[in-house]
DNA sequence: TCAATGACCTGCC
DNA sequence: GGGCAGGCCATTG
């Protein structure tokens, strides 16, 4: 752990954290709005760690729209059980309407950073 | 400091 | 059009 004021972490649990309500995102996405789509596995890395914060993970999913992270969660199909809760459409962990609840940060935020 | 991992994405066959 | 393999960047040990 630097002393850096704003790691690539703390950026992400930012942008997961904007996550409205019932909506999904991508880890591409979120590392897209930071500059980094080729850095999409490390957004994933951060929520590695932002489990155990007040970071709705269960909102962020894969390209696929497929809960990959759910072994992650404290059951198998809590993440699932959280979206669905959110109004949202899963089935065997994979987000049906994904284009539906889709929500992509670069189109909705913007940098103001 | 070097090396390995990781909740992915894009490109090619 | 679908499936497989490689690569990318950042963090931790």
């Amino acid at each position: 752990m630097r002393a850096e004021p704003k790691p690539f972490f703390e950026k992400v649990y930012e942008v997961v954290r904007l996550i409205p309500f019932g909506r999904v995102t991508s880890y591409g996405a979120i590392a897209k709005y930071l500059g980094a789509v080729r850095s999409a596995r490390i957004v994933g890395y951060a929520m590695n760690n932002s489990h155990g914060k007040d970071v709705p993970a269960h909102r962020v999913v894969n390209r696929k729209g497929l809960l990959t992270g759910k072994h992650h969660f404290d059951g198998t199909n809590l993440m699932q059980q959280l979206l669905e809760n959110e109004g949202i459409v899963v089935i065997d962990s994979q987000i049906q309407d994904l284009q539906k609840v889709y929500w992509d940060p670069n189109q909705e935020l913007k940098f103001d950073d």
